[in-house]
DNA sequence: CCAAAAACATGCAGGCTTGACTGTTTGTTT
DNA sequence: AAACAAACAGTCAAGCCTGCATGTTTTTGG
């Protein structure tokens, strides 16, 4: 049984619940770190777990199989791009269109992102991995559209809003592909500003 | 010394260079199967050989190493590519823009944007390949460029139409990666319904 | 305090990939 | 026709990756 003021005096070092989340959570990290820094075929689990400073048995014995931990991994990605996504939009002053459209472009553009992708191409050929990331991403996809919505304050249920928010989305994952190889920020932001404009005449609910 | 009329009877069976050809294209087109069907880390020497129904001997004398296979199918894909766009857009009526941008579309969804995304990932963690990547694809995104002008019929001095080609075509890479996963057409087309529009009255010369 | 369980450590085997090596067939040249 | 070069075929060794198996330490519960 559980008891909260239980003393303990200096036996109890570390709770076994908090180890076994800490060397999943640098386990789950150094996924990341590997797929940003190696890729998706550069990734392997001896790496991870030498990155990680996990030694091959603790990793097998948190996530028996490299699918198993590099979904929980994914899982952890997604969380970790939300926060990162909605940290910075708080603060962020509302009604500054060019400001919204900036943030989610510098997100598009992370190592984070980065990572994302690796992991979405991998899957399209990978079949466990796809499986377990298609309704992830539909709902990772779909939170994101409404924090955008949200953000621009815009009127959600006119269907050419709703076109415009998407296409600025899709827009935002094309320009991060592009920036895979060579450092694009110059044309990027060219195309953004313009971008922008187009997007605030469609917003403004003028009839 | 060549003749080209010698009379050779039937001893000359077929040429070496047209031999050697013929097996390095069927490597090529192994290359980008593979590819389209295994992702970057399934492509694997063996299975290419195999496929292309080329021993394995045969593929290390024509490509002795398997960065020389992958960087000569990225070559022979740009080549196909580009083929391809080009041989559609003859049979294309002019001063339809939404004709091309579905042209344009269906090639960022079909398997060589596919096989292409595939390497271009992969090329951000490979050095060799990065490096023999990079001034490939700035060219061939300029072609692209220049041919979405000329097929568009706009007038490439204006700032806001070279801005706004510029991020059709990226708005299209980022729909074909969307596009990946899951089966996207209903909302692509609606996005590229929308878009269109837009890039219609941008392209519109009426001060 | 002791036993059970969870967390952790290390070594090992099977499978796969890459590139090299040796030998054979086919085409070219003199 | 004979020598030479290119294309082709099959096999092999070294290295790596994954997952399992065995043993040790730490925490938990009685």
């Amino acid at each position: 049984m559980f008891v909260p003021g239980h003393p303990d005096g200096m036996l109890t070092r570390t709770p076994q619940r908090e180890r076994s989340r800490a060397t999943q959570l640098r386990l789950l990290e150094a996924t990341v770190d590997c797929l940003v820094e190696h890729g998706w075929s550069g990734t392997t689990t001896t790496l991870i777990a030498q990155k990680a400073g996990v030694s091959r048995g603790a990793q097998l014995h948190h996530y028996p199989t490299k699918a198993a931990l590099v979904l929980a991994a994914v899982e952890h990605l997604a969380q970790r791009r939300a926060e990162e996504i909605r940290a910075e939009a708080l603060r962020l002053p509302p009604g500054r269109i060019d400001q919204v459209i900036d943030l989610l472009a510098s997100a598009f553009t992370g190592p984070l992102y980065v990572a994302a992708l690796e992991v979405w191409v991998a899957g399209r050929t990978e079949p466990e991995l796809r499986q377990a990331l298609e309704p992830l991403e539909a709902r990772v996809g779909r939170d994101l559209y409404r924090l955008t919505v949200d953000l621009l304050g815009a009127d959600d249920s006119r269907p050419p809003v709703r076109e415009a928010v998407q296409a600025t989305l899709d827009l935002l994952r094309g320009l991060g592909v592009a920036n895979l190889l060579s450092d694009d920020s110059a044309r990027r932001q060219t195309i953004i500003a313009g971008w922008t404009r187009q997007l605030a005449a469609v917003l403004d609910p003028r009839p």
